[in-house]
DNA sequence: TATTGTTATACTCTATAACTATA
DNA sequence: TATAGTTATAGAGTATAACAATA
């Protein structure tokens, strides 16, 4: 047997997210909203943010980033974005109950998809696709590349 | 149970992806060839082929944006790119001993990086893993699309 | 006329730096 | 002075169109 002949897990993953997006995409036409407006929108469903560079943060853009994203979402009602009384440079997200039935009906039609491909898979492999994947990516920013890096000689501590 | 409480496979895989490739890169680097130059190696390391739009197509590239990566993968000693005798305008590409063993190497290093990774997942996860990525980046171009969009109703042949 | 490779152009996405308003 | 948000600028990556050589 030769269980390594398989190519880079990035050779395979980079066209599997790109056809992912493709998939996406009519879905989000459908209400309206990009990709990063979506994204907005899951993190805020999950709990609100105090400022804006938190939430990028949160969901792996750039501050200066989202800026348009936010006035596009604000604009069609979806966020709230209203200025900390205690700290007036800061905004305080949230998402308003508009935000949440679009952000609802987007994820139900995205997994009912993800569903039929899914499906096309033995279900031990679903099963353990699934739960790698969310391993893999419940970890911290930079976890990942420190682990494929490999152990480090030297005292990991007080470096300076 | 509540067993669809997960994140869209998108927003798990494109974090995870751009991690990838960020181990990659410094072991690219020390080989001084790019990321397509690599995609490159590797696809002319399976087969040689006939023309350049083929071997974009088959990367899943575009026939214009590989002409600065084969022109430094043949300044570099790495592929040979000459004149198809047959039809002049074709160019038939392949890898060259040197490129092959650069080649080797980045993916030798590149794959053991990986295992570190794949070696925190539990073993039946790991396989699952990767048997469902390999059959889903196996699929033929527009295919997953296609499972995606669900059945279509009214006859599937001649549309026309 | 059609095709292969190439060059030129424009467009999108992203990253960096500079600016404002608050603190 | 430092920070949150914003705007402006530039850079990388990609896509489209036009072009030269060959068929």
């Amino acid at each position: 047997m030769e269980p390594d002949e398989r190519r880079d897990l990035a050779a395979m993953l980079y066209p599997l997210v790109r056809a992912l997006i493709e998939v996406e995409m009519p879905v989000l036409a459908t209400q309206d909203v990009s990709m990063w407006g979506y994204s907005v929108l899951a993190a805020l469903d999950r709990t609100p943010i105090r400022t804006q560079a938190a939430l990028a943060e949160a969901i792996g853009a750039d501050k200066t980033r989202i800026i348009g994203t936010l006035d596009a979402l604000q604009e069609a009602g979806l966020i709230s974005r209203t200025p900390d009384p205690d700290d007036r440079r800061a905004r305080l997200l949230a998402i308003t109950d508009e935000g949440r039935r679009v952000r609802r009906s987007v994820t139900a039609d995205i997994r009912a998809r993800e569903e039929r491909l899914l499906a096309t898979l033995p279900a031990a492999d679903r099963r353990g696709f699934l739960r790698a994947l969310t391993a893999l990516s419940a970890l911290p920013p930079g976890e990942l590349e420190e682990i494929a890096a490999g152990p480090v000689s030297g005292s990991p501590r007080s470096p300076a």
